[in-house]
DNA sequence: ATATAATTTGCACTATTGTTGCAATATTTA
DNA sequence: TAAATATTGCAACAATAGTGCAAATTATAT
């Protein structure tokens, strides 16, 4: 098992209080988070802006990845796969919970692939689905 | 063939200037549009907030639906299939071009249905593919 | 182990984006 | 056309995100 070290050392990051901090939360959450919840559950200890610079790292050296929401808010989430560097194997199917609001990521459903018209060459393609999750189900 | 003007009586909104013209954009727009594209497009004709609180309204009425995005921005696009009020059959699949930014919405291309691991129960799936555009393939 | 180089952090400031109350204005209805 | 209703614009506010630079931390090479 890989742990937060080894992540910043393979990366070739320095290996910060800030850095070791955030890389935990993702490894001990389930879901994906969003910037607020990170800076919740650091309680204050970094500044905001080591935060973003922090989230903007790691997905830049392929460590996280985003994901795509109906709203506005932007969510990261550990890359389960091996991505390189600006390089993300990012093809599995995002679930948002509509009753806890977690969203999750299902990393064994991959994203089918769709005939596109013509002229349409396609390089990436995500998938959310909206529903009720596991956990939440009556 | 719908104008501006039957779409509002339709949806039982007032016809104003402000409505009227961005809708236009809508219509004769291609893609999917973001609040500061239709800023721009209106030469600050209309308030800032005019404008958030139209598109609000346009989407609580079913007449345009937002696109998920890998960034933080919000995306519109007119809803071409019949969408009732809260009840969008938005189920297609949402192309964004990697060379020239635009977001398409391949209004033929229905999002496939993918099976879900034991205790998630769908509502509600999305699908974005980047790549190159027919516009702008080489 | 320690000094130096390189990186990262925090602070103050600024920019952008979205929201709310309320008076003025425009639109609809009678 | 007048009254009722709905919409707009303004101003102020709130939340979110980005930047430069000095201080502090981490890595590297003695």
């Amino acid at each position: 098992m890989e742990t937060q070290f080894d992540i910043l050392k393979r990366t070739g990051l320095s290996v910060t209080e800030g850095r070791k901090k955030i890389l935990d939360l993702f490894l001990e959450t389930e879901g994906a988070l969003a910037h607020a919840d990170i800076e919740k559950n650091t309680d204050a200890a970094f500044d905001r802006v080591t935060v973003y610079r922090t989230l903007q790292t790691f997905v830049e050296k392929g460590i996280i990845h985003q994901i795509p929401t109906t709203d506005n808010s932007v969510l990261y989430a550990l890359c389960k796969h091996d991505c390189a560097q600006g390089h993300h194997h990012d093809n599995h199917v995002h679930f948002i919970c509509n009753n806890c609001d977690k969203t999750i990521c299902l990393d064994d459903v991959i994203v089918p692939t769709v005939k596109l018209p013509k002229g349409f060459a396609p390089v990436q393609a995500a998938m959310i689905v909206t529903g009720v999750c596991d956990d939440c189900k009556a």
